[in-house]
DNA sequence: GGTATTTGACCTTA
DNA sequence: TAAGGTCAAATACC
């Protein structure tokens, strides 16, 4: 556990140098991209470690670890002392490291998503919807398909999975057979200006409410720059369905009660009542700012990231 | 008035 | 035929 403290410890401190260097590299795009990489990988050292010791101390029989749940086999104790130690002597959160595993993990893993889920090239183009209604429902297998597992926000809007940088339009809402909670669809707003057949169901694990299981189908096609975000949607967590949910959980979080701030949790569907959302954080971290506008490239906001990277402090706080 | 959400009905598929 | 997925009218919000 010592290294995993160290680890974290040493990404901190990347984080550190990278906030008081933030000035001097505002113009060398090339350095802070590097910089910040070099903290991902601390933080992936650090999240493997984890996973190391999460798998060490599970048993067999031990019931799929999620998001804010703690088994008695886990180090309920490490990850409070890591929490408390961030907390005291760091400027960055375990929801925020959260946020940076989970965009550094969302590169390699999208590759993964794409062959164990990712059927055909077939993409979106089941679904036509006409006037003379000849509904042409691909059911499963002939549409790519990506699920993933989102946590749910714990404050502000619940009800509602984290924006994930597009904006959905709800069109359905379910009660699905043999689940708690019913199943909310949505596709893209963008649907008829681009002819975007991107979709996602939206639903609540039934064993756990604090976790969305997001399914995303089709591609969007209603990109607008190049900043925009890529065809694949920021995995959050990436779920290959033919792995058992053990290994969900262990991507989710090996050990350690992770919290989100409420700001990143905001509706799913940004509309045209609330606006897009264009805070993520409501505390003073530029350097995860930075990092979630980099890796979260795909802000409902339409920012492009550089334009967020090196814009005035002073302005991303009117942001907020 | 424009846009998003809700929700019951309808359609498709296994 | 049941269940999942979608449509579209009604409604709400800005």
């Amino acid at each position: 556990m010592e290294e995993v403290i160290n680890s974290i410890r040493r990404a901190s401190e990347l984080v550190q140098n990278l906030q008081q260097d933030l000035p001097n590299l505002a113009n060398q795009p090339e350095t802070l991209s590097l910089s910040i990489d070099q903290i991902t990988q601390a933080f992936t050292d650090a999240k493997e470690k984890l996973l190391l010791i999460s798998r060490h101390t599970q048993t067999s029989e031990s019931p799929p670890m999620l998001l804010h749940e703690t088994t008695p086999q886990q180090p309920q104790m490490d990850a409070t002392l890591i929490q408390e130690w961030l907390r005291s002597s760091h400027a960055v959160t375990m929801d925020q490291m959260f946020q940076m595993q989970l965009a550094s993990m969302a590169g390699r893993e999208v590759e993964d998503s794409e062959r164990t889920i990712g059927s055909e090239g077939d993409q979106g183009q089941g679904i036509h919807a006409s006037s003379s209604r000849p509904r042409r429902r691909s059911r499963e297998g002939n549409q790519e398909k990506k699920k993933i597992l989102v946590p749910a926000p714990q404050f502000g809007n619940t009800e509602m999975p984290p924006e994930d940088g597009f904006t959905w339009r709800k069109y359905g809402q379910k009660e699905i057979l043999g689940s708690k909670y019913p199943r909310s669809y949505y596709r893209c707003t963008h649907q008829k200006l681009y002819e975007c057949q991107a979709k996602k169901m939206v639903q609540r694990l039934d064993h756990n409410a604090n976790i969305f299981e997001v399914t995303y189908r089709g591609k969007h096609t209603c990109h607008m720059s190049s900043t925009a975000p890529s065809s694949v949607p920021p995995e959050h967590i990436l779920v290959d369905i033919t792995q058992n949910t053990n290994t969900i959980s262990s991507q989710l979080s090996p050990s350690v009660n992770l919290t989100l701030h409420p700001a990143t949790a905001t509706a799913a569907t940004t509309s045209a009542r609330g606006g897009p959302s264009t805070s993520r954080y409501a505390g003073d971290y530029p350097v995860l700012d930075m990092a979630d506008a980099m890796f979260n490239s795909g802000s409902s906001s339409g920012n492009n990231s550089m334009e967020f990277l090196f814009s005035p402090t002073e302005d991303k706080s009117d942001a907020n």
